[in-house]
DNA sequence: TTAGGGTTATAC
DNA sequence: GTATAACCCTAA
């Protein structure tokens, strides 16, 4: 099995290809094993990747204002100021424009977009961390947003205005710039400073060197042949690999010592579980993965007995949650399938028979990390609840799957039981 | 799919 | 240590 260490290299270097498609990328993101938390260095990847794939599909929505937002919290760079700003504008105004709505209705879907990104993520963004993602344009556009409401003839004009294609350069520029800012990446570095390293010692490195000479320069559609570099599992043989004990994809020998490879931190990646905060490791529809830096649960303990599966659990048994640890986040596709649950089960599954740390007899439940619910999210429900009363929970998720991409029905139930509880 | 009880994490 | 939010489990 790779080490995730390697998995998430390798993972970098491919998604900076321009020629690895999404829908390879997709699969590479399934089948390589990854730390987790993510490396901010990979995190940022990501994001930029889905930027790119809005870009190329021109559009622009609030999951760019997302990524945008995800980014500046993992490399808060000048330039994503002013695609923010862009951004967010286009993604207000965009409802003026759309034509099977009558003026009304555009009206409506006007003012609901105002108050989502304007008071509720921009000014969470003033109170957070994001601050710097405010810029003087950002206020004085929060100010013409606010002034368009009561302001007909201003709504008109923000409606024939070019905000679409200013969205699309903000953004351009600021992916180019993003790339250029990261340079290259660490396998790259890496194979640099080796070739350019005339120690005789390290024959082992200058062979990875040349394997990764040769990997640059391969087609990649080798890469999805999954020859040169071992067999990329699908996500069912890798289900099935690592419950067998299989292999998985080989990149190198193992020959090579770990820490010599372990220049990461100073690339700037961070292997420290706690040093990421939690919008972090819900970056870009992460998948949860094998975790072999720490040889323990983040949470519970293990169970010295395995309770017999046939036996009833005593309402007196400690619940399976407390033989957890957290997965970070749910992957793409979580939020957009028909069963989160059952999805959830699998990436859990994955999980415990993958720890290689573990007694893979035993099963352990992963718990997601806990994300406080936003002012946006709250207020979404709030007005959904009133809209589409209490109990439809799988309709209001649906009627705002993005808002609630990483909530499940259960979580919107349990959330409006705590909104109500004290009231 | 949902409601309700239970568990865990976290802020104070 | 306590209160509470977030999350999980399970019966209906």
């Amino acid at each position: 099995m790779v080490d995730p260490v390697v998995g998430a290299w390798v993972l970098e270097f491919l998604l900076r290809r321009r020629d690895v498609g999404d829908a390879l990328a997709g699969e590479l993101l399934l089948a390589l094993p990854l730390p987790s938390p993510l490396p901010p260095r990979l995190s940022a990847t990501l994001l930029l990747r889905r930027l790119a794939a809005d870009l190329s599909r021109r559009s622009v929505s609030p999951r760019t204002l997302h990524s945008l937002d995800l980014l500046h919290r993992i490399l808060p760079f000048p330039s994503l100021a002013p695609a923010f700003t862009a951004v967010a504008v286009e993604c207000t105004v965009a409802p003026l424009r759309l034509p099977p709505l009558s003026s009304s209705e555009c009206d409506a879907e006007f003012f609901d977009a105002v108050n989502r990104i304007w008071n509720c993520l921009v000014a969470d963004l003033e109170r957070s961390e994001a601050a710097g993602l405010v810029s003087c344009a950002l206020r004085e556009a929060r100010m013409e947003m606010e002034a368009a409401v009561v302001d007909p003839a201003l709504r008109a004009q923000l409606a024939r205005r070019e905000t679409k294609e200013a969205a699309l350069v903000a953004v351009r520029v600021c992916l180019e710039e993003m790339e250029k800012e990261m340079g290259p990446t660490f396998l790259e570095a890496a194979a640099d400073a080796i070739v350019s390293c005339d120690c005789e010692t390290h024959r082992s490195l200058v062979v990875l060197s040349d394997k990764l000479r040769a990997f640059r320069s391969i087609g990649l559609e080798s890469v999805e042949r999954g020859v040169e570099i071992g067999h990329l599992p699908s996500k069912i043989d890798r289900a099935r690999s690592t419950v067998e004990g299989g292999e998985g994809i080989k990149l190198n020998d193992r020959n090579i010592e770990k820490d010599q490879m372990r220049t990461d931190q100073e690339q700037g990646y961070s292997v420290d579980k706690n040093s990421m905060s939690c919008e972090l490791q819900e970056v870009s529809d992460h998948k949860s993965c094998d975790n072999n830096y720490d040889d323990v649960p983040q949470s519970g303990q293990m169970d010295p007995v395995p309770p017999d599966p046939k036996d009833k659990p005593s309402l007196m048994d400690r619940n399976a949650t407390a033989h957890t640890f957290e997965w970070d986040s749910i992957p793409t596709h979580y939020g957009k399938s028909p069963n989160m649950k059952k999805e959830m089960d699998y990436f859990s599954s994955m999980n415990s028979k993958s720890s290689s740390s573990l007694n893979e007899t035993k099963e352990y439940v992963l718990r997601r990390r806990k994300r406080k619910w936003n002012s946006l999210e709250e207020e979404t429900l709030r007005k959904a609840v009133a809209r589409y009363g209490a109990g439809n929970w799988k309709l209001i998720k649906g009627c705002h799957p993005e808002i609630f991409e990483r909530r499940t029905e259960v979580d919107l139930k349990d959330k409006w039981r705590n909104m109500t509880r004290h009231m």
